[in-house]
DNA sequence: GTGTGTGAAATTCTTCACAGCG
DNA sequence: CGCTGTGAAGAATTTCACACAC
Protein backbone atom coordinates (compact mmCIF):
# COMPACT_ATOMS: atom_id res chain seq x y z
CA UNK A 1 0.00 0.00 0.00
CA UNK A 2 2.85 2.82 1.08
CA UNK A 3 4.58 2.47 -2.17
CA UNK A 4 2.87 3.04 -6.00
CA UNK A 5 1.13 -0.07 -7.31
CA UNK A 6 1.89 0.69 -10.83
CA UNK A 7 -0.97 -0.10 -13.43
CA UNK A 8 0.35 -3.20 -14.80
CA UNK A 9 1.43 -4.90 -11.44
CA UNK A 10 -2.82 -4.42 -10.20
CA UNK A 11 -3.69 -6.15 -13.34
CA UNK A 12 -1.08 -8.58 -13.10
CA UNK A 13 -2.23 -9.20 -9.76
CA UNK A 14 -5.86 -9.20 -10.43
CA UNK A 15 -4.59 -12.36 -12.71
CA UNK A 16 -3.14 -13.81 -10.46
CA UNK A 17 -6.06 -13.75 -8.02
CA UNK A 18 -8.04 -15.60 -9.95
CA UNK A 19 -5.32 -18.33 -10.38
CA UNK A 20 -4.48 -18.34 -6.97
CA UNK A 21 -8.78 -19.58 -6.19
CA UNK A 22 -7.78 -22.10 -7.94
CA UNK A 23 -4.51 -23.10 -7.01
CA UNK A 24 -6.34 -23.30 -3.40
CA UNK A 25 -9.51 -24.54 -4.78
CA UNK A 26 -6.80 -27.32 -6.08
CA UNK A 27 -5.41 -27.88 -1.78
CA UNK A 28 -2.54 -26.99 -3.73
CA UNK A 29 -0.38 -25.44 -0.46
CA UNK A 30 3.07 -24.06 -1.65
CA UNK A 31 3.75 -22.00 -5.02
CA UNK A 32 6.82 -20.89 -6.23
CA UNK A 33 7.19 -17.30 -8.22
CA UNK A 34 9.25 -19.44 -10.48
CA UNK A 35 5.95 -21.97 -11.14
CA UNK A 36 3.95 -18.29 -10.64
CA UNK A 37 5.61 -17.00 -13.48
CA UNK A 38 5.49 -19.60 -16.25
CA UNK A 39 1.78 -19.98 -15.60
CA UNK A 40 1.55 -16.50 -16.18
CA UNK A 41 4.28 -16.07 -18.73
CA UNK A 42 6.17 -13.52 -16.95
CA UNK A 43 9.58 -14.39 -15.27
CA UNK A 44 10.10 -14.81 -11.75
CA UNK A 45 11.00 -11.18 -10.52
CA UNK A 46 8.27 -9.45 -12.23
CA UNK A 47 5.86 -12.18 -9.44
CA UNK A 48 8.30 -11.53 -6.94
CA UNK A 49 7.86 -7.83 -6.96
CA UNK A 50 4.17 -7.34 -7.90
CA UNK A 51 3.52 -9.66 -4.75
CA UNK A 52 5.89 -7.75 -2.75
CA UNK A 53 3.93 -4.42 -3.10
CA UNK A 54 1.09 -6.13 -1.34
CA UNK A 55 3.74 -6.58 1.68
CA UNK A 56 5.38 -9.62 2.99
CA UNK A 57 3.13 -12.70 1.82
CA UNK A 58 5.94 -15.15 1.31
CA UNK A 59 8.07 -17.77 3.26
CA UNK A 60 11.51 -16.84 2.10
CA UNK A 61 13.01 -20.60 1.03
CA UNK A 62 9.53 -22.31 0.48
CA UNK A 63 7.55 -20.19 -1.53
CA UNK A 64 4.01 -19.11 -1.08
CA UNK A 65 0.73 -20.32 0.16
CA UNK A 66 -2.18 -19.39 -2.79
CA UNK A 67 -4.75 -19.39 -0.02
CA UNK A 68 -2.65 -16.50 1.56
CA UNK A 69 -1.65 -14.72 -1.18
CA UNK A 70 -4.90 -14.87 -2.82
CA UNK A 71 -6.33 -13.23 0.78
CA UNK A 72 -4.00 -11.02 0.56
CA UNK A 73 -4.55 -9.38 -3.23
CA UNK A 74 -8.15 -9.82 -2.04
CA UNK A 75 -7.83 -6.96 1.18
CA UNK A 76 -4.98 -4.89 -0.86
CA UNK A 77 -6.89 -4.91 -3.76
CA UNK A 78 -9.90 -4.41 -1.88
CA UNK A 79 -11.81 -7.21 -3.67
CA UNK A 80 -13.53 -8.21 -0.99
CA UNK A 81 -16.22 -5.40 -1.68
CA UNK A 82 -19.28 -6.52 -3.32
CA UNK A 83 -20.11 -4.77 -6.23
CA UNK A 84 -23.16 -4.39 -8.28
CA UNK A 85 -23.39 -4.06 -11.91
CA UNK A 86 -26.10 -3.43 -14.95
CA UNK A 87 -25.99 -3.94 -18.40
CA UNK A 88 -27.30 -1.76 -21.42
CA UNK A 89 -28.46 -3.33 -24.60
CA UNK A 90 -30.19 -6.73 -24.50
CA UNK A 91 -29.48 -7.93 -28.09
CA UNK A 92 -27.71 -10.90 -28.52
CA UNK A 93 -24.40 -10.11 -26.34
CA UNK A 94 -26.20 -8.21 -23.74
CA UNK A 95 -28.18 -11.02 -23.34
CA UNK A 96 -25.30 -13.53 -23.15
CA UNK A 97 -23.74 -11.36 -20.88
CA UNK A 98 -27.00 -11.57 -18.42
CA UNK A 99 -26.92 -15.33 -18.17
CA UNK A 100 -23.37 -15.49 -18.01
CA UNK A 101 -23.21 -18.27 -14.84
CA UNK A 102 -19.67 -17.47 -13.76
CA UNK A 103 -20.86 -13.95 -12.69
CA UNK A 104 -22.63 -16.43 -9.00
CA UNK A 105 -19.58 -16.53 -7.36
CA UNK A 106 -17.35 -13.75 -8.92
CA UNK A 107 -18.21 -10.86 -6.15
CA UNK A 108 -20.21 -9.03 -8.62
CA UNK A 109 -23.65 -9.22 -9.22
CA UNK A 110 -25.64 -8.03 -11.94
CA UNK A 111 -28.77 -6.33 -10.46
CA UNK A 112 -30.28 -4.67 -13.67
CA UNK A 113 -31.17 -5.04 -17.53
CA UNK A 114 -32.09 -1.88 -19.23
CA UNK A 115 -33.05 -2.19 -23.25
CA UNK A 116 -34.67 0.58 -25.64
CA UNK A 117 -36.90 -1.96 -27.15
CA UNK A 118 -39.72 -2.21 -24.65
CA UNK A 119 -40.65 -5.46 -25.81
CA UNK A 120 -37.69 -7.34 -25.34
CA UNK A 121 -37.82 -6.21 -21.44
CA UNK A 122 -40.81 -9.27 -21.86
CA UNK A 123 -39.09 -11.50 -24.13
CA UNK A 124 -35.84 -12.15 -21.93
CA UNK A 125 -35.62 -15.00 -19.40
CA UNK A 126 -34.09 -13.79 -16.68
CA UNK A 127 -33.93 -13.68 -12.59
CA UNK A 128 -32.29 -9.67 -13.26
CA UNK A 129 -34.75 -7.00 -13.27
CA UNK A 130 -35.03 -5.14 -16.68
CA UNK A 131 -36.33 -1.85 -17.20
CA UNK A 132 -36.82 0.73 -20.32
CA UNK A 133 -34.03 2.40 -20.86
CA UNK A 134 -34.92 5.74 -20.18
CA UNK A 135 -34.86 4.66 -15.91
CA UNK A 136 -30.73 4.21 -16.30
CA UNK A 137 -30.02 6.98 -14.22
CA UNK A 138 -32.69 6.62 -11.69
CA UNK A 139 -32.46 3.08 -11.30
CA UNK A 140 -28.73 3.13 -11.23
CA UNK A 141 -29.05 5.91 -8.51
CA UNK A 142 -31.61 3.89 -6.50
CA UNK A 143 -29.34 0.72 -6.56
CA UNK A 144 -26.19 1.90 -6.33
CA UNK A 145 -24.78 0.63 -9.28
CA UNK A 146 -20.92 0.85 -9.75
CA UNK A 147 -19.98 -0.68 -12.90
CA UNK A 148 -21.96 -0.43 -16.06
CA UNK A 149 -21.64 -2.57 -18.93
CA UNK A 150 -22.71 -0.99 -22.39
CA UNK A 151 -24.18 -3.52 -25.07
CA UNK A 152 -25.58 -1.26 -27.32
CA UNK A 153 -25.10 -0.12 -30.95
CA UNK A 154 -22.03 2.42 -31.83
CA UNK A 155 -24.68 5.29 -32.38
CA UNK A 156 -26.05 4.81 -28.93
CA UNK A 157 -22.90 4.78 -27.01
CA UNK A 158 -22.37 8.27 -25.76
CA UNK A 159 -25.91 8.62 -24.39
CA UNK A 160 -25.60 5.51 -22.65
CA UNK A 161 -22.49 6.21 -20.61
CA UNK A 162 -23.74 9.92 -19.98
CA UNK A 163 -27.07 8.25 -18.78
CA UNK A 164 -24.94 5.59 -16.68
CA UNK A 165 -22.56 8.31 -15.23
CA UNK A 166 -25.80 10.58 -14.21
CA UNK A 167 -26.76 7.87 -12.63
CA UNK A 168 -23.39 7.66 -10.81
CA UNK A 169 -21.75 4.61 -11.81
CA UNK A 170 -17.76 4.71 -11.45
CA UNK A 171 -16.84 2.42 -14.08
CA UNK A 172 -17.75 1.37 -17.53
CA UNK A 173 -17.16 -1.91 -19.69
CA UNK A 174 -17.62 -0.82 -23.08
CA UNK A 175 -18.15 -3.71 -25.74
CA UNK A 176 -19.37 -0.83 -28.40
CA UNK A 177 -16.61 -0.31 -31.14
CA UNK A 178 -17.77 3.62 -30.22
CA UNK A 179 -15.51 5.99 -28.11
CA UNK A 180 -17.23 8.24 -25.64
CA UNK A 181 -16.16 11.35 -23.86
CA UNK A 182 -16.06 11.16 -20.13
CA UNK A 183 -14.54 12.51 -17.24
CA UNK A 184 -11.54 10.67 -16.87
CA UNK A 185 -10.97 11.34 -13.38
CA UNK A 186 -13.91 10.77 -12.19
CA UNK A 187 -14.64 7.50 -14.22
CA UNK A 188 -13.17 3.99 -15.37
CA UNK A 189 -13.21 2.75 -18.62
CA UNK A 190 -12.52 -0.66 -20.40
CA UNK A 191 -12.98 -0.95 -23.75
CA UNK A 192 -13.99 -4.86 -25.17
CA UNK A 193 -14.10 -4.53 -28.63
CA UNK A 194 -13.60 -7.56 -29.98
CA UNK A 195 -12.84 -6.16 -34.11
CA UNK A 196 -10.56 -4.03 -32.40
CA UNK A 197 -8.43 -7.16 -30.81
CA UNK A 198 -8.79 -8.57 -34.15
CA UNK A 199 -7.22 -5.77 -35.47
CA UNK A 200 -4.45 -4.91 -32.55
CA UNK A 201 -3.59 -9.17 -33.12
CA UNK A 202 -3.21 -8.60 -37.30
CA UNK A 203 -1.21 -5.65 -37.04
CA UNK A 204 1.16 -8.02 -34.57
CA UNK A 205 1.10 -10.57 -37.08
CA UNK A 206 2.27 -7.96 -39.85
CA UNK A 207 4.79 -6.74 -37.98
CA UNK A 208 6.35 -9.96 -36.16
CA UNK A 209 5.96 -8.43 -33.22
CA UNK A 210 6.42 -10.99 -30.54
CA UNK A 211 5.05 -11.45 -26.85
CA UNK A 212 2.00 -9.54 -26.94
CA UNK A 213 0.61 -11.08 -23.83
CA UNK A 214 1.39 -11.44 -20.21
CA UNK A 215 -0.18 -15.03 -20.46
CA UNK A 216 0.36 -18.49 -19.85
CA UNK A 217 -0.34 -22.11 -19.05
CA UNK A 218 -3.59 -23.29 -17.44
CA UNK A 219 -6.61 -22.53 -15.95
CA UNK B 1 8.90 1.26 -39.93
CA UNK B 2 12.46 1.57 -39.22
CA UNK B 3 12.40 2.39 -36.33
CA UNK B 4 11.10 0.23 -33.62
CA UNK B 5 7.00 0.04 -33.23
CA UNK B 6 6.37 0.43 -29.44
CA UNK B 7 3.75 -1.61 -28.87
CA UNK B 8 1.49 0.83 -26.86
CA UNK B 9 1.43 2.47 -30.14
CA UNK B 10 0.51 -0.04 -32.52
CA UNK B 11 -2.51 -0.67 -29.90
CA UNK B 12 -2.92 3.53 -30.30
CA UNK B 13 -2.57 3.52 -33.71
CA UNK B 14 -5.30 0.41 -34.50
CA UNK B 15 -7.73 2.83 -32.08
CA UNK B 16 -6.89 5.53 -34.17
CA UNK B 17 -7.55 3.65 -38.07
CA UNK B 18 -10.91 2.83 -36.57
CA UNK B 19 -11.74 6.74 -35.73
CA UNK B 20 -10.10 7.63 -38.72
CA UNK B 21 -12.12 5.76 -40.86
CA UNK B 22 -15.25 7.40 -38.83
CA UNK B 23 -13.77 10.90 -39.86
CA UNK B 24 -13.37 10.29 -43.30
CA UNK B 25 -16.81 8.25 -43.46
CA UNK B 26 -18.57 11.85 -42.33
CA UNK B 27 -16.60 13.43 -45.16
CA UNK B 28 -13.99 15.74 -42.23
CA UNK B 29 -11.19 16.90 -44.19
CA UNK B 30 -8.59 18.35 -41.38
CA UNK B 31 -7.90 16.61 -37.95
CA UNK B 32 -5.37 18.14 -35.54
CA UNK B 33 -3.21 15.67 -33.34
CA UNK B 34 -4.58 18.18 -30.63
CA UNK B 35 -8.34 17.15 -31.48
CA UNK B 36 -7.54 13.34 -32.08
CA UNK B 37 -5.44 13.49 -29.08
CA UNK B 38 -8.92 14.70 -26.99
CA UNK B 39 -11.01 12.00 -28.77
CA UNK B 40 -8.84 9.46 -27.78
CA UNK B 41 -7.77 10.83 -24.35
CA UNK B 42 -3.93 11.27 -24.94
CA UNK B 43 -2.21 14.38 -25.68
CA UNK B 44 -1.19 15.36 -28.90
CA UNK B 45 2.16 14.63 -28.70
CA UNK B 46 1.33 11.11 -27.81
CA UNK B 47 -0.74 11.36 -30.97
CA UNK B 48 1.76 13.18 -33.08
CA UNK B 49 4.96 10.83 -31.80
CA UNK B 50 2.54 7.70 -32.74
CA UNK B 51 2.05 8.71 -36.08
CA UNK B 52 5.63 9.88 -37.03
CA UNK B 53 6.40 6.27 -36.26
CA UNK B 54 4.42 5.51 -39.53
CA UNK B 55 6.50 8.17 -41.67
CA UNK B 56 5.35 11.37 -42.33
CA UNK B 57 1.77 12.12 -43.43
CA UNK B 58 0.94 15.11 -41.74
CA UNK B 59 0.57 18.68 -43.21
CA UNK B 60 2.57 20.79 -41.10
CA UNK B 61 0.43 23.74 -40.27
CA UNK B 62 -2.64 22.15 -41.05
CA UNK B 63 -2.97 18.70 -39.64
CA UNK B 64 -3.83 15.62 -40.83
CA UNK B 65 -6.25 14.27 -43.49
CA UNK B 66 -8.30 11.74 -41.73
CA UNK B 67 -7.81 9.36 -45.88
CA UNK B 68 -4.49 9.70 -45.97
CA UNK B 69 -4.04 8.85 -42.08
CA UNK B 70 -6.05 5.51 -42.30
CA UNK B 71 -4.62 4.79 -45.16
CA UNK B 72 -1.07 5.43 -43.91
CA UNK B 73 -1.72 3.07 -40.88
CA UNK B 74 -3.33 0.79 -43.05
CA UNK B 75 -0.76 0.41 -45.02
CA UNK B 76 1.88 0.03 -42.09
CA UNK B 77 0.18 -2.27 -39.84
CA UNK B 78 -0.87 -4.25 -42.35
CA UNK B 79 -4.09 -3.80 -42.08
CA UNK B 80 -4.90 -4.45 -45.74
CA UNK B 81 -4.48 -8.18 -45.48
CA UNK B 82 -7.33 -10.21 -45.39
CA UNK B 83 -7.93 -12.80 -42.31
CA UNK B 84 -9.80 -15.75 -41.67
CA UNK B 85 -10.85 -16.41 -38.29
CA UNK B 86 -13.19 -19.33 -36.28
CA UNK B 87 -14.96 -19.65 -33.50
CA UNK B 88 -14.56 -22.24 -30.99
CA UNK B 89 -17.94 -23.06 -28.31
CA UNK B 90 -20.87 -22.35 -29.86
CA UNK B 91 -22.82 -21.38 -26.73
CA UNK B 92 -24.26 -17.91 -26.23
CA UNK B 93 -21.25 -16.27 -26.46
CA UNK B 94 -20.13 -17.93 -29.32
CA UNK B 95 -22.93 -17.75 -31.15
CA UNK B 96 -23.27 -13.98 -30.68
CA UNK B 97 -19.77 -13.29 -31.88
CA UNK B 98 -20.98 -15.75 -35.18
CA UNK B 99 -23.75 -13.65 -35.75
CA UNK B 100 -21.95 -10.22 -35.14
CA UNK B 101 -23.04 -8.00 -38.00
CA UNK B 102 -19.62 -5.82 -37.53
CA UNK B 103 -17.09 -8.75 -39.20
CA UNK B 104 -19.22 -7.85 -42.35
CA UNK B 105 -17.03 -4.94 -43.60
CA UNK B 106 -14.13 -5.13 -41.00
CA UNK B 107 -11.54 -6.92 -42.95
CA UNK B 108 -11.83 -10.69 -41.19
CA UNK B 109 -14.27 -13.18 -41.72
CA UNK B 110 -15.33 -15.72 -39.52
CA UNK B 111 -15.20 -18.89 -42.12
CA UNK B 112 -15.97 -22.17 -39.47
CA UNK B 113 -17.41 -22.21 -36.22
CA UNK B 114 -17.07 -25.41 -33.72
CA UNK B 115 -18.47 -27.24 -31.01
CA UNK B 116 -18.33 -30.72 -29.78
CA UNK B 117 -21.85 -31.07 -28.75
CA UNK B 118 -22.91 -32.33 -32.50
CA UNK B 119 -26.81 -31.45 -31.81
CA UNK B 120 -26.13 -27.29 -31.78
CA UNK B 121 -24.07 -27.36 -35.00
CA UNK B 122 -27.87 -27.90 -36.22
CA UNK B 123 -29.50 -25.82 -34.50
CA UNK B 124 -27.79 -22.90 -35.21
CA UNK B 125 -29.31 -20.62 -37.57
CA UNK B 126 -25.89 -19.18 -39.90
CA UNK B 127 -24.30 -18.94 -42.96
CA UNK B 128 -21.04 -20.02 -41.77
CA UNK B 129 -19.77 -23.45 -42.03
CA UNK B 130 -20.34 -25.34 -38.53
CA UNK B 131 -18.10 -28.24 -37.96
CA UNK B 132 -17.28 -30.99 -34.80
CA UNK B 133 -15.03 -29.64 -32.62
CA UNK B 134 -12.64 -32.94 -33.62
CA UNK B 135 -12.09 -31.27 -36.99
CA UNK B 136 -10.60 -28.01 -35.62
CA UNK B 137 -6.99 -28.62 -36.54
CA UNK B 138 -7.72 -30.01 -40.32
CA UNK B 139 -10.49 -27.38 -41.03
CA UNK B 140 -8.04 -24.55 -40.04
CA UNK B 141 -5.15 -26.15 -41.96
CA UNK B 142 -7.51 -26.61 -44.60
CA UNK B 143 -9.07 -22.91 -44.88
CA UNK B 144 -5.62 -21.31 -43.60
CA UNK B 145 -7.67 -19.56 -40.77
CA UNK B 146 -5.01 -17.50 -38.83
CA UNK B 147 -7.53 -15.98 -35.54
CA UNK B 148 -9.13 -18.99 -33.80
CA UNK B 149 -11.68 -17.57 -31.01
CA UNK B 150 -12.31 -19.83 -27.87
CA UNK B 151 -15.30 -19.80 -26.50
CA UNK B 152 -15.50 -22.58 -24.36
CA UNK B 153 -15.52 -23.73 -21.03
CA UNK B 154 -12.47 -22.94 -19.20
CA UNK B 155 -12.17 -26.65 -18.47
CA UNK B 156 -11.87 -27.14 -22.45
CA UNK B 157 -9.96 -24.46 -23.20
CA UNK B 158 -6.16 -25.82 -23.04
CA UNK B 159 -7.54 -28.55 -25.43
CA UNK B 160 -8.87 -26.28 -27.80
CA UNK B 161 -5.55 -24.01 -28.10
CA UNK B 162 -3.90 -26.85 -28.64
CA UNK B 163 -5.76 -27.79 -31.29
CA UNK B 164 -5.72 -24.02 -32.83
CA UNK B 165 -2.15 -24.06 -32.78
CA UNK B 166 -1.66 -27.42 -34.49
CA UNK B 167 -4.36 -26.48 -37.42
CA UNK B 168 -1.50 -23.37 -37.57
CA UNK B 169 -3.25 -20.38 -36.37
CA UNK B 170 -0.71 -17.60 -35.52
CA UNK B 171 -3.10 -15.82 -33.09
CA UNK B 172 -5.87 -16.66 -30.52
CA UNK B 173 -8.67 -14.41 -28.84
CA UNK B 174 -9.72 -16.52 -25.33
CA UNK B 175 -12.97 -15.67 -23.72
CA UNK B 176 -12.74 -18.18 -21.14
CA UNK B 177 -11.45 -17.23 -17.60
CA UNK B 178 -8.58 -20.01 -18.18
CA UNK B 179 -5.25 -19.38 -19.03
CA UNK B 180 -3.44 -21.53 -21.22
CA UNK B 181 0.11 -22.72 -22.35
CA UNK B 182 1.55 -21.89 -25.27
CA UNK B 183 4.81 -21.42 -26.73
CA UNK B 184 4.67 -17.11 -26.73
CA UNK B 185 7.39 -17.00 -29.55
CA UNK B 186 5.43 -18.00 -32.11
CA UNK B 187 1.37 -16.72 -31.38
CA UNK B 188 -0.04 -13.80 -30.27
CA UNK B 189 -2.92 -14.29 -27.22
CA UNK B 190 -5.53 -12.04 -25.81
CA UNK B 191 -7.54 -12.90 -23.23
CA UNK B 192 -10.84 -11.23 -23.37
CA UNK B 193 -12.55 -11.56 -19.75
CA UNK B 194 -15.96 -9.65 -18.19
CA UNK B 195 -14.87 -10.88 -14.88
CA UNK B 196 -11.32 -10.31 -15.06
CA UNK B 197 -12.24 -6.66 -16.31
CA UNK B 198 -14.73 -6.24 -13.29
CA UNK B 199 -11.90 -7.41 -11.16
CA UNK B 200 -9.11 -5.00 -12.39
CA UNK B 201 -12.12 -2.03 -12.62
CA UNK B 202 -13.22 -2.77 -9.11
CA UNK B 203 -9.38 -2.61 -8.04
CA UNK B 204 -8.88 0.58 -9.53
CA UNK B 205 -11.83 2.15 -8.14
CA UNK B 206 -10.54 0.68 -4.26
CA UNK B 207 -7.01 2.33 -5.01
CA UNK B 208 -8.56 5.23 -6.43
CA UNK B 209 -5.86 5.26 -9.11
CA UNK B 210 -7.17 7.11 -11.99
CA UNK B 211 -6.35 6.76 -15.64
CA UNK B 212 -7.52 3.50 -16.56
CA UNK B 213 -7.77 4.16 -20.11
CA UNK B 214 -6.41 5.40 -23.70
CA UNK B 215 -9.84 6.73 -24.66
CA UNK B 216 -12.29 9.78 -24.83
CA UNK B 217 -14.69 10.77 -27.18
CA UNK B 218 -17.21 9.27 -30.19
CA UNK B 219 -17.26 6.80 -32.28
C1' DG C 1 -0.63 32.06 -35.09
C1' DT C 2 -1.55 27.32 -35.74
C1' DG C 3 0.23 22.80 -35.97
C1' DT C 4 3.66 19.11 -37.28
C1' DG C 5 8.18 16.57 -36.59
C1' DT C 6 11.48 15.27 -33.37
C1' DG C 7 15.60 15.13 -30.26
C1' DA C 8 16.17 15.21 -25.43
C1' DA C 9 14.48 14.97 -20.63
C1' DA C 10 11.58 12.75 -17.42
C1' DT C 11 9.12 9.02 -15.95
C1' DT C 12 7.54 4.51 -15.46
C1' DC C 13 8.22 -0.27 -15.63
C1' DT C 14 11.06 -4.43 -16.06
C1' DT C 15 14.95 -7.12 -15.28
C1' DC C 16 18.92 -8.22 -12.83
C1' DA C 17 21.59 -9.72 -9.00
C1' DC C 18 22.36 -10.82 -4.68
C1' DA C 19 21.82 -10.84 0.53
C1' DG C 20 19.76 -13.63 3.78
C1' DC C 21 16.20 -16.86 5.61
C1' DG C 22 14.55 -21.74 6.20
C1' DC D 1 20.48 -25.06 -1.84
C1' DG D 2 16.06 -23.25 -3.22
C1' DC D 3 13.42 -19.26 -2.85
C1' DT D 4 11.87 -14.68 -1.27
C1' DG D 5 12.58 -9.60 -0.72
C1' DT D 6 14.57 -5.66 -2.68
C1' DG D 7 17.86 -2.01 -4.07
C1' DA D 8 19.98 -0.80 -8.21
C1' DA D 9 20.61 -1.05 -13.22
C1' DG D 10 18.51 -1.06 -17.52
C1' DA D 11 14.91 -0.61 -21.00
C1' DA D 12 10.90 1.12 -22.81
C1' DT D 13 7.50 4.94 -23.01
C1' DT D 14 5.71 9.22 -22.26
C1' DT D 15 6.12 14.03 -21.98
C1' DC D 16 8.26 18.24 -23.00
C1' DA D 17 9.90 21.96 -25.76
C1' DC D 18 11.13 24.05 -29.62
C1' DA D 19 12.52 24.52 -34.65
C1' DC D 20 10.34 25.03 -38.69
C1' DA D 21 6.43 24.99 -42.29
C1' DC D 22 2.08 27.01 -43.81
Amino acid sequence: MKKHLPKPAIERLCILYRLCDDLRARAVQRVSSKVLGQLLGTGSYTIRKDINYLGEVGDIGSGYSPERLYNRIRFVLGLDKKRSACIVGLGRLGSAILAYERFADSGFSIVAGFDSNINKLETIRTTVELYPAYEIADIVRKKNIEIGVIAVPASAAQETADRLIEGGVRAIVNFSPALFSYDSSRIFVTHMDIIREFTILSAYMSLGNKDTDTQNERG
